[in-house]
DNA sequence: GAGGATTGCGCAATTT
DNA sequence: AAAATTGCGCAATCCT
């Protein structure tokens, strides 16, 4: 712990340690400062890279919530829009009793509609 | 820069810089551990709560996927269906002219309901 | 203004 | 060997 405080103070490089004094082989410390500096920078391109990462993906909910509120009126819609034609369908095969009706189960040929089409 | 390399070397709160000697008033040298103790668990804590977000964050986003796709198979279904009906009724009027719908373009009329709806 | 919460930054270990 | 990722501590700053 102190050792490495010391070794900060001196500018020395700790993987080296015991190996030189302060005075000479500063090729080594000079070595180990760029290796440093290389690390930091690579450090803050991660960290960077992390935060695009994170925003992208708040943006990405954001999108597929307001698409998914499309889709929820588009299906609230098409619900609507399909339960009135069944209505008219029906009222219109029991006022006037036709051949291409007869023998046919309105509602369960409407419901049965969108299995066939699975 | 020294200046705060000896202060970490000889453990000394950097607020009190020049106010005292090493070894007297550990109260509150033993005061600037306490704070950064602090800190450093508020530092776990918070990066911790971060990652957690980041998590839910992603989860969310596979919810929402998964939620878009199950919504685009029912508005898949509900088109057809309705498309047959559609089909299903054209032809039934055209077949056995009627007055209930005499005058009545169906195509428009089957347009417009989402319409009215909305 | 004290104290926790966030954030940028650097070090070192580890991973790729 | 070198870059990327990750945990961790310090200090500045934000926020309450």
């Amino acid at each position: 712990m102190i050792l490495d405080e010391l070794e900060e103070f001196f500018d020395m490089a700790p993987t080296k340690r015991g190996k030189r004094g302060v005075s000479d082989a500063d090729d080594e410390d000079d070595e180990y400062r760029r290796k440093r500096d290389r690390n930091n920078e690579a450090v803050k391109k991660s960290r960077f890279k992390s935060k695009q990462r994170t925003q992208e993906t708040f943006t990405r909910v954001n999108k597929l919530k307001a698409e998914n509120q499309m889709l929820e009126e588009k299906v609230k819609t098409l619900t609507k829009e399909l339960q009135f034609l069944k209505e008219l369908f029906l009222a219109h095969a029991s006022n006037t009793p036709n051949a291409k009706f007869d023998g046919i189960d309105l509602d369960k040929l409407l419901e049965d509609i969108p299995d066939d089409k699975k």
